[in-house]
DNA sequence: AATTCTATCCGAAACGTTTTGGATACTTTT
DNA sequence: AAAAGTATCCAAAACGTTTCGGATAGAATT
């Protein structure tokens, strides 16, 4: 059986308080007694029981990382391994421990929020992936739960997020495709369900604005942010407007949709439309020609997150974390 | 503060042990008292306390996944997010909470693997990623944890695994190759530090004998895994043996990166050269012309590492659990 | 010498649950 | 009527740690 607090106290010969605070560095031991129950402890094996612990000072060093439709067969998570590798990079330093939570709207068996946090005993959770519509942003605007969103703008007293700038990215997208003459642009945007569509179509009106180019709404489609949607979407936006010379799209899945229809339609890219993307996924820089598109640093949201989140649990005032972005210049956009 | 066990006993007017034996299905509780200890714990929104529950259980209904250089720049992991959706959707009925746990051999404070579960008090792991030579593989050989190896060859009384058929893989594409007509096939394998490696170079040896064609060992380049393993390694072999019509990939990452180092070259798919990989990652769909590979079931892969740990938790016999693939042919091999 | 202070140790309660061993009232059997 | 059996409840120990409040011996102060 596993070596217990209690068989230190007893090969020390001292109580199990004293061996509780030699170790936790409290300052009412001896030095003397301090080493020499390191030393044992160290002979012993000893390791102590995290369970126990959680027990008394009712903490885990755990929090949560839910995510929405990781199961779910053709889900969109083009990005989530990075974002992941960034939150465990951000945990490391304090040893926190990450349980995933994978959860779906539609499924009979969703918990609350809360009662998945509680039932887990997590400090706190890093939420990603929600529709606007999932029940659980309701619940989360008035959680006392610690956590951070990424990527849906909810600001609270326990609740921060974590995004890029959504809003300048389009803008400086949609400017570059303006600066290289385009003046039909559409837009291909994510479902109406995801807080950056707003945001992403925010910055493509701006765009167009600031260069009195008159916003034309049926210029801008909403969709999936598949491949499907971009292809399906780009048909449509191109047989009904024919004038268009560029299409900026909300996701590169989207942008790569495109790519395929463009292709099925007898069109060259970037010689007969120009686009454009936004993620950078691994995928942009594969296809031919390489994509032009905004790159989110997503190991740096992952990372980010997960560092704001601890701050959250130390007591600190959430906040709304920016993350830089680029646009990275391919080949699928030409000047015209 | 939350509430516990002995407020629904204060207001069912009953003692504890009839309160934890009510709702844990005891049957020397009344049906009367049980229904109103229910109806007590719905209204009070009781949720047991998995802290307490697990110090009294020694249980904490948690299983551990372990990854190898996750955070890593540039690692090889492009399977992972499925392999991971295939884990969560395998540990759902049991209701098993899963924590990642990424280690990295070169890292100063990687814990030994029997430390890391009992300082979390996991009940057993499922590792991914592993080299050969990472310390983890001596130690798990070994180990009393309930483990799950995926892709690692480790049988013991506590540890099973779960791959693909490598061998039979990698017969089966060469085959395919042979099949066209090829007889001077390359094969850009993994490095030597991956199980997968050995088994993938033992299938296409196998179907070369087969078919009377003479093994040559200068036919094979070991190598990383990644775009510019392939890339480099098949500059050197077709600079090397130019009579090579095809080349046989361990990963499609690899074959991708052949796919650029012949377009570099001036070589074109499949006319010049025919090009097969291994996985049918995402990518392999998406390039010009789609690549022929063996796609691997890494959902299924993930789904089966996690029952089969549950069922070695619950002391089942631990086992190599084999997933089907499949030869899926594209475009980029052609009949010569 | 007596009183006060301090360093260094400890007993036991607490955390919230499960489970062991038992109490008691009523029923059944002899 | 007495003895044995059973349904249904409960007290308290246990799990392994932390921490509160305190004991005690020696040092410092008066």
């Amino acid at each position: 059986m596993a070596v217990t607090i209690k068989d230190i106290a007893k090969y020390a010969g001292v109580s199990v308080t004293t061996v509780s605070r030699a170790l936790n560095g409290y300052p009412d031991v001896s030095e003397e007694t301090r080493e020499r129950i390191k030393k044992i402890a160290e002979q012993l094996n000893y390791t102590p029981n995290s369970i126990a612990r959680g027990l008394v000072t009712n903490k885990t060093h755990t929090v949560g990382l839910v995510v929405s439709e990781l199961i779910k067969p053709g889900a969109y998570h083009p990005f989530f391994l990075e974002v992941l590798a960034g939150i465990k990079a951000g945990l490391r330093k304090d040893k926190y421990d990450l349980i995933l939570f994978t959860v779906d709207p539609e499924s009979q068996d969703v918990t609350s929020y809360e009662k998945l946090c509680n039932d887990r005993k997590v400090e706190g959770a890093i939420v990603e992936g929600l529709k606007l519509s999932d029940p659980y942003i309701e619940e989360i605007k008035k959680t006392q739960i610690p956590t951070v969103m990424i990527d849906i703008p909810i600001l609270t007293d326990k609740v921060g997020y974590v995004s890029s700038d959504n809003v300048q990215a389009a803008f400086e997208a949609t400017s570059y495709l303006i600066k290289l003459g385009h003046r039909n642009i559409g837009f291909i945007n994510g479902h109406n369900d995801a807080a950056v569509s707003f945001e992403r179509l925010e910055g493509y009106k701006k765009a167009l604005e600031k260069n009195n180019i008159p916003y034309k709404e049926e210029y801008v489609v909403f969709d999936d942010f598949t491949q499907e949607g971009g292809y399906n979407s780009f048909k449509t936006l191109v047989f009904e407007h024919p004038e268009i010379t560029a299409v900026f799209h909300a996701s590169d899945l989207m942008a790569i949709g495109s790519f395929k229809a463009a292709k099925d339609l007898g069109m060259k890219v970037p010689d007969d439309i120009s686009i454009v993307g936004f993620d950078d996924i691994e995928l942009a820089s594969l296809i031919t020609p390489g994509l032009t598109t905004v790159r989110q640093d997503t190991f740096k949201m992952g990372y980010n997150a997960a560092k704001h989140l601890l701050s959250i649990i130390k007591g600190e005032k959430p906040q709304h974390i920016l993350i830089p972005h680029k646009l990275v210049i391919r080949d699928s956009a030409r000047k015209i």
